[in-house]
DNA sequence: CGGGAGCTTGAGGAGGATCAAATCATGTGG
DNA sequence: CCACATGATTTGATCCTCCTCAAGCTCCCG
């Protein structure tokens, strides 16, 4: 989590026109002559688990579309410990703050292999007409995700949170479901890592979920369901 | 918290040119002949504590700008229990959301005597390239908001909760600051108000905080910052 | 004066934190 | 290929915080 910024490996230049998931990300509404104004070179990366897109602080740069993994962003509290305050997936973007501000206010940090697009704020600032639609609904999902965050993953005791987090890390028609480490499912709950290993191992003894691979886990929905609703 | 929409009282038509707040807000960047665009009236209301700006799922038409006081943004958790994701102060802007959504997805309820703007989402869209950059600073506070919401309100022991909260209510520099229910502080915290009932007395014995009038509050800072950081 | 809503306080118990040890997984060097 | 070191996960035992349920209190308003 410290110096593994370096890990990122470079996969080549993005093509934005044929992005397979272009309707899920910032230049949807672009058409073919837009991209002509984009000379600054959008980069293609993939990042292996553990590796961070942006620290806390650091010299705001880029904005980053999330084409495939999980991110966590966590920010830390005055006596040192930290804290969860968003996940980000598919179609996501990290690092919205560089179109305001001069730096990133999170550590932003691959929980799943991911791929990302890597945006210079400048090609953002040159396209900001076209893309004023986009990145309202951008900005949007940030503070329902936050919201979501808090609602959900930090509301209720530690059986309904892993419960409702178990329900949040695919959607429902997904088969299974990766889970991350026990010490970010503490931070991002707001429980201790003990508690979160003991609440999981419980879930799989009542197989409300069944791990068919290290961290790896078919949900039982209608039993996840019931304990995230729990009086 | 039910019927009381209609309690608010309508106060006059904005004159926006001369807002004594206007830097602070939606319409910072605004030049004198922009304000011609303008034809739908925007709105000058206040609030009494507990009435509501709007309520979840319905239409959303405005957006609000607080002038002063306090709200709370409340969602409903699938159990039947709410919780406060977000608070706002003067300067904030409640139901962006209608910029790019159909209807709001919170209760925005008054939790001091309140004074606001309601501008109608067609203006902000007659706007839009204007207002672009003031509408980006403000979907990021919106989001640091509720990042900062999850970081020192629902992290740590009550203690810390109540002596963050505290801290969060007002600026260092001002005298006092107004408390509110102790339903709220729980729901925003994440705990019972029982509890949180017993830290706030637990404060006021210790002269951590001093109840100067019914729920107006001398802080100690240093105390106050003390308990924020224990270990 | 009586009623109600919100706040405070108490006693008891449950859930989660803490600390420590055991187990498991991974990777390294012999 | 095995022995061992390293780090994450699991599990256990104990303690403390906070929840629960219930009673008393204060303040406001009819």
């Amino acid at each position: 989590m410290r110096d593994n910024e370096i890990e990122a490996a470079w996969h080549g230049l993005a093509s934005c026109e044929q992005c397979s998931i272009r309707d899920l990300v910032l230049f949807a509404d672009l058409k073919g002559d837009d991209f002509g104004i984009i000379h600054l070179p959008i980069e293609d990366l993939w990042l292996p688990v553990g590796a961070a897109l942006y620290q806390p602080g650091q010299a705001a740069g880029h904005v980053f579309t999330v084409r495939e993994g999980l991110f966590k962003l966590e920010q830390y509290l005055p006596d040192g410990n930290h804290r969860i305050v968003s996940l980000l997936g598919q179609g996501d973007v990290a690092g919205l703050e560089a179109i305001v501000a001069d730096s990133y206010e999170h550590a932003a940090v691959a929980l799943a292999p991911a791929k990302v697009c890597r945006i210079p704020r400048d090609v953002v600032a040159r396209l900001t007409p076209k893309l004023h639609r986009q990145l309202m609904k951008k900005w949007h999902e940030a503070v329902q995700r936050s919201h979501e965050c808090t609602r959900e993953l930090s509301t209720g005791s530690a059986r309904q949170r892993v419960a409702r987090l178990f329900l949040l890390l695919a959607p429902e028609s997904a088969r299974h479901c990766r889970l991350f480490g026990r010490d970010d499912i503490g931070a991002l709950l707001g429980i201790t890592p003990e508690t979160a290993s003991r609440v999981v191992a419980e879930f799989k003894r009542g197989g409300s979920v069944t791990e068919i691979a290290p961290n790896i886990f078919e949900r039982n929905l209608g039993a996840l369901d019931g304990i995230a609703a729990e009086g």
